[in-house]
RNA sequence: GGGUUCAUAGUCCAGUUGGUUAUGACGUCGCCCUUACACGGCGAAGAUCCAGGGUUCGAAUCCCUGUGGACCCA
């Protein structure tokens, strides 16, 4: 019989037109009906060239969990979407077209961010289509899309009814050139050579000078309150004395605290409003009255007396000046300091109190933690992060932002009296440019309005994420056979931000967890472990790779490779040393294809044993299938395919499957177990290389496609693999004999079958060619 | 500074509740065209299981201390 397959190897070019196959035949379309399986994709955000190799092995595995939950006979709802809101598009605007976003025209900047955007989705979406994912493409969301921001709006207003939202001044980043408030994430830090100024406090009715080291000597009017570290023995005398503050001539508290470093400076430390976020935090802890000394503008504001309206760096020298002609310096050293500075104007960010909404959250925290706590993590370790982060909440979320690209924060405020109203919810708002759909204001009778400027923090939009792909307040019918979802998959370097609010914002506007169960996974790093940087130069593009090897290839790389949460590595070199696995798995099928399909068969006793190693290593797949842990599954797949069924089994049945000297019954079984063993091998792999799956499926088995199929259940055989390791020893005794001997494999050796091995010597004796 | 996590051949990784000789792959070296596969087969070399201490009849595995790395937060 001539085998079906001709081809020595698979050729990847095939995926293509599988690829349309599958899109044609719509076989991954969800129906909301049964058992149902959600998906809370991460939308990833297109940031840059090239898109990262990490993220896209990470999409691999997010299709592997949706075809493993196919397999099990679950409709899945794998959505797709591109979070399109946030800071790095504008920053990659300015650079690309060398402007500054607040200098320009909102709607021409916006329409700018837009097209790059645009741009840089298509290739991901190439991407994703090509790695075989079986997500909902036609239907994908964006972020920035009409429909999503008037959800992210309409939720926010929901909350806002519920007293949710409040209005706070409080201390935040800063940066004057520009004039904005910056995210944390924006702040880079520098080491920058600076003056540390050792200045004479005075202690009150007394004759003793306290020696005091800092970096911000023009902060001295903001200055209330001067810190020791507790164990400090040399400054045990003066806790709760008062100090003098130099030039200003105002007292303040000497108190202790740990953060004061014995070895920093005098070891003494002034703390003021705000010299670095460590003096917010003290502030917020010593309950301190803040002094805003340095304006919006960068200048000193009037408190700093004869330096205000200087700029902070002229104060600076100004008041080291002052104190010097003082006698008030002991002494002045040159130091590198690290100084937070503004990614985008290269200059010292300073802290400054800024009215900006916040959500209310602290008094979630203990709800949330209760919905954590029966949230499934894959793997559990991870919950631990989320916990941690629970514990350490102090304050409430800040959720305004000085940008453009980004969902506006949809309220209005009267023009007289400046009360905020927030629409009706529903539609998508821009309050900077739209009308006010307001007519009337509920406080003063006053009719006209002006719009709120700011944005929400991307958060805000990333946080109903599953809420969006339920079809929350657009299908209610479909929102309850699907929330809540059942899956998060995410990155492990989120679980404080995306992972947390979502759980925040859905208990506050559902009052369920948003899912019962999060796959949490570590990053993809370089070959030899570092993290990968664009300066670093060692940023793997994944699309020449799998263009070059094809999408499964990459997807068994991806597979075999993470273990789940743990960080991976990603080198060419492994991911093309997959591929022999592929071809390996091709031409074990081009051997069977060439023997009919046997439904049955009475089988003897090396079909027996390796149909019992085949059902271990079923069990042992279901465990990693159920954890969507594709590390377990792949690596077992390949060492029993490699090492046993080709290596051993495959070797002693070819005699029997030929007919060599043996009757119709056992070349039968021979036949049978051969097709029992590389079906089952396809449709555990299924999930993970679904091209050639279904490739060799519809080539041997069907006419239909594997995607429709179900997982491969344990049968639970007799034990036979005690039986493993006397086979696989006697085998590698005669290749060895043959080998000290000089015999090529196919000649005859003399040597007997042990005696736990009889029952299956016949097949060992054509194996070797024995005589005994 | 706080937290999470890791440490096993040149490299990557497995090692269930402690139990004979520590798994597999890549790479290296040697031999081999054998009725699926040279993108292959067979064989070989290669490990103080990070260090020190403890528990135990017995520790890569459990406990403590330290060292080094990665990441998150401050």
């Amino acid at each position: 019989m001539e085998p079906k397959i001709q081809e020595t190897a698979w050729n990847p070019e095939i995926e293509k037109q599988i690829l349309k196959q599958w899109e044609d035949s719509k076989i991954y379309e969800f129906k909301p009906q049964g058992e149902v399986f959600v998906i809370d994709t991460p939308p990833p955000y297109p940031s840059g060239r090239p898109w990262h190799i990490g993220a896209a092995a990470h999409y691999a595995q997010i299709d592997m969990i949706a075809r493993t939950a196919r397999m099990t006979g679950k409709n899945v709802l794998f959505p797709i979407g591109i979070d399109r809101n946030g800071l790095p598009v504008e920053m990659y605007t300015e650079k690309k077209h060398n402007i500054r976003m607040h200098e320009t025209d909102r709607a021409e900047f916006l329409k700018l961010c837009s097209t790059a955007l645009d741009d840089l989705e298509a290739e991901m979406i190439q991407i994703m289509k090509s790695l075989g994912l079986s997500g909902n493409f036609s239907e994908y969301y964006r972020t920035d899309s009409e429909q999503y921001r008037s959800l992210t709006q309409a939720t926010f207003i929901e909350l806002w009814k519920k007293g949710l939202v409040y209005i706070a001044n409080r201390p935040n980043n800063y940066d004057w050139v520009t004039g904005t408030t910056i995210a944390d994430a924006e702040i880079i830090y520098e080491d920058i050579p600076t003056k540390l100024v050792y200045m004479k406090f005075k202690i009150k009715n007394s004759d003793m000078v306290l020696i005091i080291a800092s970096t911000r000597p023009e902060l001295l009017c903001a200055c209330q309150a001067i810190i020791v570290n507790p164990e400090d023995e040399r400054y045990s005398d003066i806790i709760d004395k008062s100090a003098i503050i130099p030039v200003i001539n105002r007292e303040v508290q000497i108190k202790t605290h740990p953060s004061a470093e014995k070895e920093f400076g005098s070891g003494a430390v002034m703390v003021c409003s705000y010299g670095d976020q460590n003096d917010v935090a003290l502030f917020r802890e010593l309950k301190l009255e803040e002094i805003v000394a340095i304006g919006k503008n960068g200048r000193m504001t009037e408190v700093a007396g004869p330096y205000a309206g200087l700029k902070v760096k002229q104060a600076r020298e100004k008041i080291i000046e002052d104190l010097q002609n003082q006698n008030l310096v002991e002494k002045i050293e040159n130091i590198n300091h690290r100084t937070p500075i503004s990614e985008r104007s290269k200059i010292p960010i300073e802290i400054i109190p800024m009215e900006e909404y916040y959500l209310k959250q602290k008094e979630s925290v203990e709800k949330i933690k209760d919905l954590g706590s029966k949230i499934i993590f894959h793997p559990s370790m991870h919950k631990q992060i989320l916990m941690n982060w629970l514990e350490s909440i102090t304050i409430d979320w800040p959720i305004s932002r000085r940008r453009f690209y980004g969902t506006e924060i949809p309220i209005w405020y009267c023009k007289k009296c400046s009360e905020p109203h927030v629409p009706e919810p529903g539609k998508y708002y821009k309050p900077w440019k739209d009308p006010s759909p307001i007519s009337k204001c509920t406080k003063c009778g006053a009719t006209e309005f002006v719009g709120e400027e700011r944005t929400f923090d991307t958060w805000m939009d990333s946080s109903v994420s599953p809420l969006y792909v339920s079809k929350y307040n657009r299908d209610n019918e479909f929102f309850k056979k699907t929330y809540p979802t059942t899956l998060r998959p995410q990155s492990k370097d989120i679980v404080r931000t995306w992972l947390y609010y979502t759980i925040l914002r859905c208990e506050q506007l559902t009052g369920k967890t948003p899912w019962s169960e999060a796959w949490i996974m570590g990053y993809g790093v370089d070959e030899h472990g570092a993290k990968m940087s664009k300066s670093k130069g060692n940023v793997v593009d994944p699309l020449p790779i799998i263009q070059k090897f094809g999408a499964d290839t990459f997807r068994f790389w991806s597979a075999s490779e993470i273990n789940l949460g743990y960080d991976f590595r990603c080198s060419e070199q492994k991911i093309e040393t997959t591929k022999k696995f592929l071809s390996k798995l091709w031409n074990i099928s081009r051997f069977l294809s060439g023997f009919p399909i046997v439904k049955s068969a009475k089988t003897t006793p090396t079909d027996n044993w390796i149909l019992s190693e085949l059902d271990k290593m079923v069990a042992e797949c279901k465990k990693g299938f159920d954890d969507y842990n594709f590390f377990v599954p792949s690596t077992s797949i390949r060492e029993f395919t490699w090492n046993l069924f080709a290596a051993h089994y495959i070797e002693m049945v070819k005699g029997r499957a030929y007919s060599t000297g043996f009757s119709e019954e056992e070349r039968n079984a021979a036949i049978f177990t051969l097709h029992k063993v590389l079906s089952t091998l396809l449709l555990l792999l299924a999930p993970i290389t679904p091209f050639i799956t279904d490739y060799l499926w519809q080539t041997i088995y069907s006419d239909k496609t594997i995607h429709n199929e179900k997982f491969p259940q344990q049968e639970n055989h007799e034990d036979w693999t005690r039986f493993t390791k006397p086979i696989t020893e006697f085998n590698s005794n005669v290749w060895n004999k043959k080998k000290e001997q000089n015999l090529s494999l196919k000649d005859t050796l003399e040597m007997d079958i042990p005696q736990e091995l009889q029952q299956f010597a016949k097949d060992l004796q054509a194996m070797h060619n024995l005589k005994s």
